[in-house]
This record gives structure tokens, sequence and C-alpha cells, in this order.
DNA sequence: GTAACAGACTGATAAAGGTCAGTATGATTT
DNA sequence: AAATCATACTGACCTTTATCAGTCTGTTAC
């Protein structure tokens, strides 16, 4: 039984949908704007997702642009759902990836059809690439449908801000994979300082690294605000990742792009000043605020520290200085970017 | 036919087993010193090796040490031979990973059956690791078979010193193997400033990550001296590479591998005084020419620079301060490191 | 309602290390 | 054989940034 999932923040139009789709048997789920959708599409990934485009605070261009960057919901086809037949809108959705449009009003039948048609041209997909067996092509649908029932039915445990997920020396015992909230993982030197290897959104595995090594941790995961994580026991993950090949592709790919991203942090730490890495770490952050919805940074200024490798006191003072030249703006410690060209041209 | 390295300095000796192995229906290679034997089993690995503890400049210890650091050569089987029956050698080779151990002289029969036994027990190995399935314990065997089979045969182009083998922005054609030299991987920012993200040594793969993401190298890779480096095209690697379990693994091993080395460095980097990072890199380069059986280190200052992150007079600096305390000493460029104890224990 | 605390921020100072300019020496080219 | 070049190394100077000490403000604990 296939799932859907629609975001749709007027009642009427989502009440609707659900009554046509389940009435042709499939399992309907509903969120009744972009962010708690996100979350739902995150938690228990759909088979299909349908989602308005005009929305208050975060609309279906959102939706669509986040859910894309993750592995578990990059795959899942798009539809969008839009009041008039705009040809701007359409072309902006289409380009961002969405598979198809419905302009509303739709009649049942217009949308049942166009539901069918991407759910059995995914299958298709997924069985073309199936034999083409390439590296970097090859069966993202399949390799999806393994993360999504590799996190389907965990355990959950709900950790809150400053709670330890996991630290330097212990053993790994599980996956695990972020529901919801923000995790900070970070390295300590002998005399105690850290430095931040990453911070993980929802959406994200974490601790993968050990368990593929089978070493212990060589590094702290701590949770930034309240978060729901899933746990994936060592034993359904090991096997499932060593036997299938659509899987150790996609870990294959985080792995790569981890050393991709420390590699390019190197050279930044060894010869950027420290206006530059914080211009940095600021477009980082600022990235990952709007990935889930959220306007401005929120971040201690240790940890903000920690991330860019240098002292509290340097961070804040830089910050300041980006305040008094109008890149950003600071208030009750939140830091809302204000020129992000600016910031990403700041030289040396 | 299985392939048999037999590393032995006296004549004598090397040939008489050449002939029994040869009579045996086994494929035969011969190595006349350790520095050699390591060579050959880089550039065409064998089935099971043959080595003679007691060598000039290379002993026996020194040639499993290194070969059992590689993928390729790691899970050969390897047998010692030994001129008189030593209880302590023997506790020493074992603990160091030798499977066996053959006292000179010996007679004809037991060889064979030395060898016969390990072939076969390494063959029932590779069996019941097929059968487990479980990463990390898996499979390496057949892991490493498959990684010989690809770097087989293969067109090995040579590079002269400072020779580039790919540079920064283009399009990945080949995984190269590295059969023999030296080469390093750095970066460069806007301003012209380099960092080495990587040394690559006899024995190791380069140039996978851009290949694996299907991006343009986000890095250029330079011969540091004269080079031997067989090409895996791309048609045959990710095939493989998506299809092969075994494959897989290992190269996850390696990415994972490359993030836990490049975490440690972004905290050094971070908070290490250059002390502290000269006396790192020192230790690392140490461990790497002794590697490669040299004695000292061979580098130039730029590039030690480019590997510490600093700029060029600090590293000179720095190495003279180390001289001067009696922790290396530097001849001619060449930098041999004495108190290598001392040098780990630097703080801060 | 007050005490204790955590977090953001500021000022003064010192040290680390980058930059520039130059010397010495051995290798390579002409 | 002379000229050019590459590389290792030194000295003087100045910028960056770490450190320490302290203020201010909002939050939490009792």
């Amino acid at each position: 039984m296939k799932k859907i999932l629609i975001i749709e923040d007027t009642y009427e139009v989502r009440d609707n949908i659900v009554e046509i789709l389940s009435l042709s048997n499939y399992e309907v789920d509903e969120a009744e704007n972009g962010i708690i959708g996100i979350e739902k599409a995150q938690t228990s990934p759909p088979d299909l997702i349908l989602c308005d485009v005009m929305m208050p605070d975060l609309d279906g261009f959102g939706v669509l642009h986040i859910l894309s960057k993750k592995p578990v919901t990059a795959n899942i086809p798009f539809i969008f759902l839009t009041a008039k037949s705009e040809k701007a809108d359409f072309r902006k959705g289409m380009n961002l990836g969405a598979d198809d449009y419905i302009t509303k009003p739709f009649d049942p039948h217009e949308l049942l059809e166009v539901v069918e048609m991407r759910l059995k041209k995914n299958e298709r997909k997924a069985a073309v690439q199936e034999k083409k067996g390439s590296l970097g092509l090859i069966n993202e649908s399949k390799g999806r449908r393994e993360l999504q029932e590799l996190i389907a039915n965990r355990e959950v445990r709900t950790f809150r801000k400053r709670d330890a997920i996991y630290k330097e020396n212990e053993l790994p015992r599980q996956l695990y994979y972020l529901q919801s909230g923000k995790v900070k993982t970070f390295r300590t030197n002998d005399f105690g300082k850290t430095y931040i290897t990453h911070i993980y959104n929802a959406g994200d595995f974490l601790g993968y690294q050990a368990l593929i090594k089978n070493t212990p941790y060589h590094e702290s995961a701590v949770a930034m605000e309240n978060c729901r994580v899933a746990l994936i026991p060592k034993k359904d993950f090991l096997p499932l990742l060593a036997n299938s090949r659509h899987l150790s592709n996609q870990f294959i790919k985080l792995l790569a792009q981890n050393i991709e991203e420390h590699e390019e942090q190197l050279l930044s730490l060894a010869y950027s000043s420290i206006r530059k890495r914080v211009a940095q770490a600021l477009l980082k952050l600022n990235e990952q605020s709007r990935n889930s919805g959220q306007a401005n940074i929120s971040i201690l200024r240790d940890d903000f520290a920690s991330m860019v490798g240098t002292a509290k006191e340097s961070v804040i003072r830089t910050l300041a200085e980006f305040k008094t030249e109008g890149l950003i703006e600071v208030d009750n410690g939140l830091i809302t970017v204000i020129d992000q060209d600016k910031l990403y041209k700041i030289p040396c």
C-alpha cells in the first residue's frame, strides 16, 4: 500500500484530497504547513508528496528545496498543487526538480491519474537504474527505499538540549537518524579545547563513521536543542550495509562528501583570517537555518568559536565588526544575515 | 595457478625454493631484498609470500609490517623463513601477523606442505567470511582478491618529479594505483596558498574521491619523486565498485579512515602551535619514510609548510629549534628523527 | 525577591607567527 | 666557466589573535 503525504494549509482542500486518495486505497498522511510536512517526510518517508505552493512561513518551493537535500527524501516523487496556472511558478517548481504540477481546482480523476503515473514512473526509473549499475547514477530510488526501510519503525529516543547522544571512546552500538532538532559532534584535544566537526540537522544520519570502522567514537555528539532520534541497532545496519550495494553506495557518497567538506575546512583553517572563517561559518549556519525553515541563526558563541577554531572573544569581536558594517544584525543573541553576497566576498 | 613471491637475499636458498615450487606447479616470483620484494608485491600481488627474516637494509619484519598496512597486500598469507629457530624471533613474527614459520634448512616436503596448508586455509577463510557477511570482519580475502584483479594488467605510466598526475577542475577519467614513488595532493585557495591534503606512497590508490562523486577534482596531484602509476579506467572501476560488496567495503573503509585523519588535522590546525604541528608532521613523515624503507625524511620546506599549514620560514625556524634541542638531525636538507618520544610529547 | 549563574560583550596586553628582505650554497643551464 | 636558479636559512618588524580580567544583562534556582 503506497503512502502519500499531503502538505496543504487550507483544511478543505486537504480534506478533499485525503478523501479521494483514501477511497483509491492509498495510505494518506497530512501536514498543515511546510515545517510539519518536512518533519513528517523525514520521520516516516512517503512514496509520493503532494504539496501546495503558497503557504505561510515556508512555501512549497522551500519544502522541495529542503527535502531534495537529504538522502532519505531526495528521490520521493514531488507534485506541486497551485491555485493559478502561473507560468513562472510552473517553471520555478520544475527547475527545482518537481516531478509534476496540478492546478486547483482539479477533478478527482485528474489527481488520481497524475499520482498513479508518477508512482509508476518512479518504479520504472528504479528498474532501469537497476540494470545500469553505474555508481553515481545508480539506483537512487532503490537506495532510497532501503534507507527508508532502515529508519522505519525504530525505537525513537528524545534528547534535551545539552544531552549527550554519544561520547568519545564509547563503542558504537547503533546508527542514529535525526528526525528533528540539531546535533553537534566535536573533538577535544589534550588541553580541553574543542573543535566542532559537524552540525547535523533533521534528516541526517550520525555516528556511522565509528560504526563502519568498528572502532570507538573519536568524537562526542551533543544535542544543541531538543531532538528526536531514531536508533538503528548495529546488528541491523552493518549486515545491510555490507550486503546492499544501494545502501553502501549511499554511504560512500556521504563519506566522500564529508571528506570534501573537511578538506575545504582544512584549507580555510590553515590560511584564512578569522574574519574570513567567521564569514564562512555564518553562511553555512545561515544555509542550515533556512533549510530548517528558520530565518535567523541561533548558536552559542562558544559553539560558534568551536566551529571556527578560535577563541570565543575573537568571534564576538568579528561579529561586532560585521554588525557595524551592516552585513549582519544581532538581536538578543540571534544573528540575521543581511548581506550574503558581501560575506561571501570577504577576502583572505 | 597460484603465484608465490619469495623474498630472500642469498641466491642459493632462493634458487632452491624456486625450483621446489616450480616443480609443484606454482608460478614463482623472486626478490633479492626487502625493498624489491615490497615493490613486486605491490606491483603484482601474489597469493602467498615466503620471506627471509634476516636481510640487510629492510628485514622480514619490516616487509611484513609495511605490506600489512596496504589494502591490496594486507591479507596475503605471509610465511617467514629463518635460519635458526629463535623463539623470540618466532614470537615477534607471529605477533606482527605472520601466518607461519619455516626454519632453514628445511626439506622440500616440509616447505610444500606448509605452503599448501596456508593457501588452503586462506581459501577457507574467504569462504567462511563469505557466509558471515558482517562489515569489518567481512570477507577481506575476497575484497583483496578483487582489489588485486582491479590493478592487474593495467596500463602503467611513469611520472617524473614535479609532473602533474591530475589537476584541480579536471574531470576524473581513471583511478590511479601508485606502484612506486610518492605523490602529494593539495588544494589551493584564492590567494594561491596551498594545503597538502594527502601524501600517497607505493601501494596507495588515489583520485577515487572525485571518481566516486563523479565531480571534477577539487585538488591537484603531483609526483614528489619519480613514480610508476597503474591506470584503472573509470569504466572498469565504477561498475565494479557499484556491484561488488567487497570492493565497496574496502573503499568505504578507506574513506572513513580519511575522514578520521582529516578531523584530527582540523583539531590540530585549529588549536595547536606550529611547534606541535611540525612535530606531528615529522612523526607522520618519519612513519611514511620507514614504510618505504628509508631512514630519513626528504621533503621540500615548501611542501612541509603546506602540510603544516603555515609559512615556510616558520617551519624552518621550528626545525632549527628541534635541531638544537637534539630531537632531529638535519643533513643537507634531509631530516632524521632522533627522539620520536619527545617529539610526540610536545605540548600544546 | 534575591542570589547565583550563564552568556554576550569590552579593554588591555603579550605572544605567536606571518611578511619582507636578504644571504649562502649547491644545482642547472648556457 | 659564468650566469641563473632553486632551496635552505636568518633577521627585523608588524599584524593578528589569544588571554585575562572585568562589566552588563537576562535567566534559573531557592
